[in-house]
DNA sequence: GCCCAGGTGGGTA
DNA sequence: TACCCACATGGG
């Protein structure tokens, strides 16, 4: 019994860095709202827009949606792109009241493929937005791919040239249990790991996967793995 | 001043 | 399918 891979990433990871307890959020709107805020950008910057609409109280789909188009784009301004986002949490917020009278439970309360064509179908929101909103909000087991994931994959060697979103997606999908908890971790440990290893030292200077990259490939260490 | 950050959607060939 | 571009701020 081999287990795959991307399981054995998993533990290792979760080995290097810990838990990380993601999403920071108070509660599932605030969730839904900063994967919006944070496309494209440093989370440091989404933060502080979430910070804004905090202390102004309109932290609910129905205050947010009471806002004008321009004073919800001022409010978010320091997270970029803040007409389109603007924008986006506006018919979010619309959908919510719409469909599910602003009870966000309720909203994401249905099978995961129905809610994720339902959040696919939103201007502005993407299948990465999508997943985070259905994982991290909603507790459904969608795994996200990100910059970091598709990256780390083919540091690693493991991602076909060209690969899609959902191809990535389904891979992981089909190696881990559905399990929102296991999918959350995983996915905020990728982007632990990215920050920690990728970016701030030396190319590979003390990665933790350094035997599972090139060098461990060269010595044979994946043999047992799938 | 330059580069990048937890994307998305629209256009062209 | 494969690129190209606009969208925009703040920190290193």
């Amino acid at each position: 019994m081999t287990r795959h891979r991307l399981q054995l990433l998993y533990e290792r990871l979760l080995v290097a860095y810990g838990p990380q307890g993601w999403w920071p959020a108070d509660d599932a709107f605030e969730v839904s709202v900063g994967a919006v805020l944070t496309q494209r950008t440093a989370w440091t910057n989404a933060a502080m827009a979430v910070q804004a609409l905090r202390e102004e109280d309109v932290l609910t789909p129905a205050s947010l949606a009471g806002l004008s188009d321009g004073r919800l784009a001022s409010l978010i301004r320091s997270s970029g792109f803040f007409r389109a986002k603007a924008a986006t949490l506006k018919v979010l917020s619309y959908r919510i009241l719409d469909t599910a009278e602003g009870d966000l439970s309720l909203y994401l309360n249905r099978p995961l493929p129905e809610l994720r064509d339902e959040l696919l179908g939103i201007r502005g929101i993407g299948p990465e937005t999508a997943d985070a909103i259905l994982l991290y909000a909603g507790g459904h087991p969608s795994f996200v791919v990100d910059a970091y994931t598709r990256r780390l994959l083919e540091r690693l060697g493991w991602l076909d040239h060209g690969a899609s979103y959902d191809e990535i997606r389904d891979r992981f999908m089909a190696a881990l249990p559905p399990d929102a908890g296991v999918y959350g971790e995983y996915h905020a440990l990728i982007v632990r790991h990215a920050k920690t290893s990728c970016r701030t030292k030396p190319a590979c200077d003390g990665c933790v996967l350094l035997d599972l990259c090139a060098e461990g490939r060269r010595l044979g260490t994946l043999g047992s793995y799938t």
